[in-house]
DNA sequence: GCTTGTCATGTTATCTTATATCATTTAAAC
DNA sequence: GTTTAAATGATATAAGATAACATGACAAGC
């Protein structure tokens, strides 16, 4: 990664727009490379190639279409595989699950201790992961209020990204951005 | 309901703590009868039992115990049963998906416009309903830097409850609400 | 070198969640 | 009463996920 976002920093949604995509690949490889030395985890051929999978697109692949293209770069072909791969690419934070999709993404801010929020759009698809602090706001004021602990928190957005907006499809340009 | 909570009210976590629980499913029914009459929508037997369940419990039900529960009752025994009752109750606002449990829950704030957000306790797996205000915070704030429109948002906290705190499953009493 | 323990992979089977499709029934609209 | 739309019944299948067990790779210890 050529950036080190801080746990405060603003979020930096790569994914809509244009950006110099190959460095994206080559650089998350080589992060997941190096954490994977400093940690002592083991980046097999199998998991590297997942994570090449998912960098490739900035869209939530489904654990079945990880499937077929590991099959087609030569692994196995049973759903094991792929869960497997999926599941230390999420444990070691490489990756993460988009639950409303049931479907994984590659990590665009790996290394940084975050808890994600994802903006998903309904046309093309694409995801782009920002920064959230839902502890912070009114899911934190509740929290406390009622007394429940956070350990986890989920946050995912769907709606319109720039591009489809323009279109048919949406209606709504400013919307609930507000 | 006895109660008519206003878009910006502070979250009101029923589900954690002590409450008049036979109010929460005749008042639930009942609002969900009157909301349908004025809209025109049909809260057929089969439907009405759906919500019915949903209301006896603070904690999200799956669809195929949505569908047993069905079965007991009389109604059909086909997964589409359950998933047809449920799909109209989500569509009406009278249930909710809880999407990293993939299941349903009946909604606490019904007739309300609100964007609701979930605590989730992984031990009792009860499941309280908050008001979040995420486009507000940091997601919108991100939204907004990238041109994104937001239609629609998913935000669960996974945790644990005031009640399974005490014991050993926990840990972090503080934890991740600061 | 061989044993042993650990982790990863290959494979089979099964389970859970969800939807497509078509026939039939019911209820509203005219 | 006929038309039309919506809801239900029923069959089949798709899509997502895991349990269980056998096999293989590899390093540590002897
Ligand atoms: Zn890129
Ligand atoms: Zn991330
Ligand atoms: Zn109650
Ligand atoms: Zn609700």
């Amino acid at each position: 990664m050529t950036q080190t976002p801080s746990a405060d920093a603003p979020a930096d949604p790569v994914g809509f727009g244009r950006h110099d995509h190959a460095s994206c690949i080559a650089d998350g490889l080589a992060e997941a490379e190096a954490r994977c030395a400093a940690k002592g985890l083991r980046l097999t051929p199998v998991r590297r190639k997942a994570l090449e999978i998912l960098l490739q697109e900035h869209r939530a692949l489904g654990a079945y279409d990880m499937l077929d293209r590991l099959r087609a770069a030569g692994f196995g072909s049973q759903p094991p595989v792929a869960y497997r791969a999926l599941d230390f690419l999420v444990a070691g934070g490489f990756a993460h699950k988009i639950e409303c999709l049931n479907a994984f993404i590659a990590c665009a801010h790996p290394g940084a201790r975050h808890t994600p929020a994802f903006m998903i759009c309904r046309t093309c698809e694409a995801v782009a992961e920002a920064q959230a602090a839902p502890a912070r706001g009114s899911l934190g004021k509740a929290a406390r209020a009622s007394g429940f602990a956070i350990e986890r928190t989920v946050v995912e957005a769907e709606g319109l990204c720039p591009a489809c907006q323009g279109g048919a499809e949406g209606g709504a340009g400013d919307g609930a951005g507000a």
